[in-house]
Order: structure tokens, then C-alpha cells, then sequence
DNA sequence: GTAGACCTTGACGCCGACGTCAAGGCCAGC
DNA sequence: GCTGGCCTTGACGTCGGCGTCAAGGTCTAC
């Protein structure tokens, strides 16, 4: 298999694979003509790589899963190497969710009183006009 | 007040305030010797960009809010501008918390599996060392 | 008059994961 | 033999928000 037929069955670019072979990531063997040539191991790896990748991963956080599955484990999370970049990877989602729910709630709180005081300032026109209830739900999630 | 006092007194860099200058979003009036020369309302300026910027606002973002203080009103969020994007950026925190909590789920998911299948491997090994219903919280918020 | 603390503009560096272009080699089909 | 589709390496561009360095001007204190 050749680069562009990997790239395509993988859904990424030929590219994206020859920047992982730069990485040291997905070497490839050649062709006599100097073309990369693929297995369905390879594809394998790859595969990996692009789920691991989706998931907001670090290229370098893929090279535990990839190196298990070279190593003949059966999955690329088989060995304690790609578990602890799992562990960490939790920790940091958490800090991530925590920090940004902080935010959030900074950012709705800003929201909140700087329309109170426009309204306060144009007593005319109404906080909600349809469902007093449903408000501040319209309001994060509308349009 | 001078470039470096400004920065010190907003807590940032003079690096900061001449990349704001070169988009326009904080211009500065010049003393007869080139330096760049601020008063407070230019603290007040930047000290909202500086907390929106702390709340994961890109920088374009606050414009607005500098404008709203900049035409004479109490706050940067006094004006539909502002509020508007308070509300795209609740939207897209919502969306980045979605995101983020299915990936937490999906890791988690992939954790614990490859876990079980670990353990099934080696059955000497037990999965939890200590609490068994506090287990899957110290895997995730533990060091 | 000189050290040194401030200021100026300009320009390159950084980070990650590629996109994109250039110049050229290889191979199949007509 | 020639067109067109694949492949090769190399190198620069992207995005944001600055960091950092260079070469030089300005002002104050001694």
C-alpha cells in the first residue's frame, strides 16, 4: 500500500503521514523506486494515532499506544506506559473542565448584571419577553 | 505615566501594550520625546481587556468592551456589542464543555476496559488496592 | 560626562500539526 | 513518447499572543 492509500483509508492526508514518519512516529519501509510502502499493521497504528489525535491527545502522547502495538500487544492501551497517559490525560481534562466551568459562571455572572443595569437604564423594555421562567436558559443556550 | 509604569500597574508587559498599540486596540498619545504617554483612564482600558483576556477571550473579542469604555459608558459591558459577545462566547464555552466531557468519558471508558483487561491478564494483581467504592474517583482526581 | 534606567522601532522566535507550493522522479495507459 | 496521476524531498506559511534580542535615542543622578 502507498502513502496516498493509507492517507485515504485512514481519512487523513499523505501529509499528516509523512509529518508522523518526520515525528519518528510511523516509519515507513520503501519501495525500491524510493515510494513508502504500507501494511495493514500499519493502518493499524495509524488508526490509533487519529483516535487518540480526535480525542485532543498530544502527538507525543500517542507514542505509548503506538509502541504497544508494535510491540505485538493486542491493544495500543494494553501496557502500563499508555495507562498512565490515559491518568494524566483525565487530570488534565478535569483541570480543563474545572477552569472553564469557573469561566463560565464568571462570564454568565457578567452577563447577568450588565443586562439588569441596561434594563435599568431602559425601564421600558423587558427583561424576557416570552417565558420569565425559561430565561436564563434562552438566554446561554439561544441562538 | 510612561509605557513600563502602566505595564507594572496592570500587572503585564510593555511588550503587551506596544502588541495592543499595533492593533489598534489601545493607541497611546506621544510626550514630545517619542515616549508613549497613558493616563488612567488607558489603566482602566486595559485593565478590562486584561480580565476578559485572563477569561480566554481572543483579543478581538474585547474591542467591543474597549469601545463601550472608550464612548464614556460605567462599564465596558454596557453596550449591545459587549453583551453579544459574552453570549457567543457562553455558547462556545458550552460547546467546548460538551466536547470535553464526552472525551473525559470516552478515556475513561478506554481506562477502565483496558484496566479490566490488564487484571484479566495478570489475576494475581488486584484492581483496587484500598476503598473499592471510592476506586474510580482516586484513578481519575488522584496524583 | 558618564553610567544606567528607561524608552524607541524592527525583526525574528515560539508552539503544534499540519497546509501548500515548488521542482522533479516514476509508472501506467494510449 | 507523452499525458496525467501518483510519488519524492525541501522549505516556507498558518494561527495568537506575545518573548526576546538588537541597535540606538532620552533623561536623571552622580
Amino acid at each position: 500500500m502507498r502513502i496516498g492509500e493509507l492517507a485515504q483509508r485512514a481519512g487523513t492526508t499523505t501529509r499528516t503521514l509523512r509529518y508522523y514518519e518526520s515525528r519518528g512516529l510511523l516509519p515507513a519501509r520503501r519501495a525500491v523506486n524510493g515510494y513508502r510502502a504500507y501494511g495493514e499493521e500499519d493502518l493499524r497504528l495509524l488508526r490509533q494515532i487519529r483516535l487518540l489525535q480526535d480525542f485532543g491527545f498530544e502527538l507525543e502522547e500517542t507514542r505509548p499506544f503506538v509502541d504497544c502495538l508494535r510491540a505485538g500487544h493486542p491493544s495500543g492501551d494494553s501496557c502500563p506506559a499508555s495507562l498512565e497517559v490515559y491518568r494524566r490525560k483525565l487530570a488534565e481534562i478535569d483541570e480543563c473542565l474545572a477552569r472553564l466551568q469557573a469561566v463560565r459562571e464568571q462570564v454568565q455572572g457578567q452577563l447577568l448584571r450588565a443586562q439588569v443595569e441596561a434594563s435599568a437604564e431602559h425601564p421600558g423594555e423587558p427583561l424576557c419577553e416570552v417565558k420569565p421562567n425559561a430565561a436564563s436558559n434562552e438566554w446561554v443556550e439561544g441562538n
